[in-house]
DNA sequence: GGCACGACTTGTCGACACTTAT
DNA sequence: ATAAGTGTCGACAAGTCGTGCC
């Protein structure tokens, strides 16, 4: 694959990279289509990179002790923690705002996790969790954090200079001749776990992160970061078979967190695009695979009878793959594989449709997906097939899992995987929607406005909803305002147009007054488009399928061919980590 | 197969910065 | 100048999926 599009000043020894020359862009863009050959011309095996330097994590601020006069009281009276436990009572104090401190499991899971944190003197005393008062401490931090917002412009500017430095030392890495920035190269501090949804983890302390935890991961010809003074790395180790920078066990599941590249980056960059091609690549055999599991509807087998329902789901409605999760140790949430007979209903006839399948369970984040779809009868046959003689929470494809359902999508093309069908199904409606929603002889804001709702049908397909933001009302409004506002506007300019031609002498002004009545028009055609946006974006995230399903190409290809600004589509982020697709996509690309 | 694990992508949210209205 | 509204970005949780082991 060819990296041509990284700005020029990222780069550290331009003559040497020949996969890195602009020159070359023009040229290479023919073959790089169809093949990704440049990739594995330059890395195989798994090799990721050749030369990596960094400089490791910036680690969390140590805990700074309250302040004497703040007290924290146990059953009404006075009582000084020790460090330890009273930076864990901190933590619950910055939350007492929220709900969350309200939750039994949560009061219950930080309790444990504090009391171990107590001295055995404070681990007597401390027995009952509603005897403690936080309040002082709580008031100390908002009086903190009030503080900082009344900061002087010259202290949030040495804040933000402050910053821009520990950016420039910690945030970017050396590999392989490019000075790549770093995602997120902030250990994450310390505080209570906040799980998504309903957790059964909530309110365990997750625990502060120390240098020995820290793996380093860097070529042997670099030079290593060093450990803070007085301390040690767990390990430096030197895998060019990986990405990442950095990792540590995280205690509340035991999965490992890492430090790795921004998407901007090259590596990042060509495995989205990687991953795009791939896609592409479903659409040429999508017809031959929707056959396929069509047929498979039929089979003898229930294994397969499964297997090809739930790809249809996947491939219908865009569900997630759904691997099992271990019980107890996260929220109950499920994807396609891991339904079960409670998250659907049956309706053989519904609201004049036949064979209505009703789905309402908790996605990924616990976030509901709710819909009722018509589907094929033989579909529905087999739903009832898998149905029969269970419970409400047995598994709805008891002989089918997320493996089994991947090795068989990987037989029928290669690299194909349940999100790829995310991939494809959101990018090809992007596409044909732009089609079918652009209006050539529209201006750039109701342009935008079409791209927003192509945008939109890709979100609601991907079930990307969000919670209607706290002041949407209001804001609506506020734009309601306004639009009365241009209208009354409208009106007397129109009013003054009129007068200044019924007036012979007038006819000076004509022009001038003309002229302003159409800019008012345009400035109401304007809010009114945003207007309308923002309705329909009420409880609509447009983010997450910008961000991950849509290929980028796609918008690029839009925005040349009406000649619409990029920046009108993507925000200064979204334009680096899409730099590559703005760089090849023309205006006749095609997904 | 089934399972644990590691690496990587996807997802939501809230803090903060920036902009505009008052 | 301040408040309010809006957009951006980072934090970090929660998914997917391949691998290697038994």
């Amino acid at each position: 694959m060819v990296w041509f599009c990284s700005p020029p000043h990222m780069k550290i020894e331009p003559e040497e990279d020949f996969y890195h020359s602009p020159k070359l862009a023009k040229s290479l863009k023919r073959e790089r289509d169809d093949d990704n050959e440049w990739e594995e011309e330059r890395y195989t095996d798994g090799v990721k990179w050749k030369f990596l330097e960094h400089k490791g994590p910036v680690f969390a601020p140590p805990y700074e002790p309250l302040p004497s006069n703040v007290k924290f009281y146990y059953d009404g009276k006075p009582m000084k923690l020790s460090p330890e436990a009273e930076e864990v009572a901190t933590f619950f104090s910055k939350m007492l705002d929220h709900e969350y401190t309200t939750k039994d499991i949560f009061r219950k899971n930080f309790f444990k996790d504090w009391r171990k944190e107590m001295t055995s003197e404070e681990k007597a005393k401390i027995t009952d969790l509603k005897k403690c008062n936080f309040t002082e401490m709580s008031e100390y931090f908002k009086g903190l954090s009030e503080a900082r917002k009344a900061m002087t412009k010259e202290q949030k500017l040495k804040i933000k200079e402050e910053n821009e430095r520990l950016l420039q030392e910690y945030g970017f890495c050396i590999m392989d001749n490019h000075r790549e920035r770093i995602a997120n190269f902030r250990i994450e501090p310390p505080g209570l776990f906040r799980g998504r949804g309903d957790h059964p983890k909530m309110g365990m302390l997750k625990r502060r992160i120390r240098p020995q935890d820290i793996i380093i991961n860097c070529s042997k010809n670099s030079k290593h970061p060093e450990p803070p003074p007085g301390t040690k790395w767990k390990e430096v180790r030197h895998d060019n078979k990986v990405t990442w920078l950095v990792s540590w066990t995280e205690n509340i599941q035991g999965s490992i967190k890492y430090i790795m590249l921004n998407p901007s980056s090259r590596i990042k960059g060509e495995k989205d695009w990687q991953k795009y091609e791939t896609a592409r690549r479903l659409k040429k055999c999508v017809d031959r695979i929707r056959a396929q599991y069509r047929e498979d509807w039929k089979s003898k087998e229930m294994r397969v009878r499964q297997r090809a329902v739930a790809i249809y789901f996947i491939d219908k409605l865009a569900l997630r793959a759904g691997n099992e999760k271990e019980e107890g140790e996260t929220a109950d949430t499920v994807g396609c594989c891991s339904l079960r007979v409670e998250h659907i209903k049956l309706y053989p006839e519904n609201e004049g449709q036949e064979y209505v399948v009703e789905f309402d369970f908790l996605g990924k984040d616990s976030i509901r997906y709710y819909n009722k779809v018509p589907v094929e009868k033989r579909v529905f046959k087999n739903l009832q097939l898998f149905m029969e003689n269970k419970e409400p929470d047995d598994d709805l494809f008891d002989r089918l899992n997320t493996s089994v359902l991947n090795k068989h999508l990987q037989e029928l093309m290669d690299g194909l995987s349940a999100k790829v069908f995310r991939t494809y199904n959101a990018s090809i409606t992007l596409q044909q929607q732009l089609k079918e929603l652009t209006n050539e002889d529209e201006n750039i804001p109701a342009k935008i406005l079409s791209y927003n709702r192509a945008n939109r049908a890709v979100a609601i397909l991907c079930n990307h909803q969000r919670a209607p933001p706290k002041t949407f009302e209001k804001s609506m409004q506020n734009l309601q305002a306004k639009i009365d506002a241009k209208r009354d506007q409208l009106a007397n300019a129109k009013r003054d147009l009129k007068a200044a031609k019924a007036d012979a002498k007038g006819l000076r002004d004509d022009k001038s007054k003309k002229k302003a009545v159409q800019r008012i028009e345009e400035q109401l055609m304007k809010l009114e488009v945003q207007a309308t946006d923002r309705e329909e974006n009420k409880q609509i995230a447009l983010g997450t399928s910008k961000l991950n399903y849509l290929d980028p190409r796609i918008s690029v290809a839009w925005c040349k061919k009406w000649g619409i600004p990029i920046e009108k589509i993507y925000n200064k982020t979204q334009r680096e980590k899409f730099a590559w697709a703005i760089d090849m996509a023309e205006k006749d690309f095609e997904f």
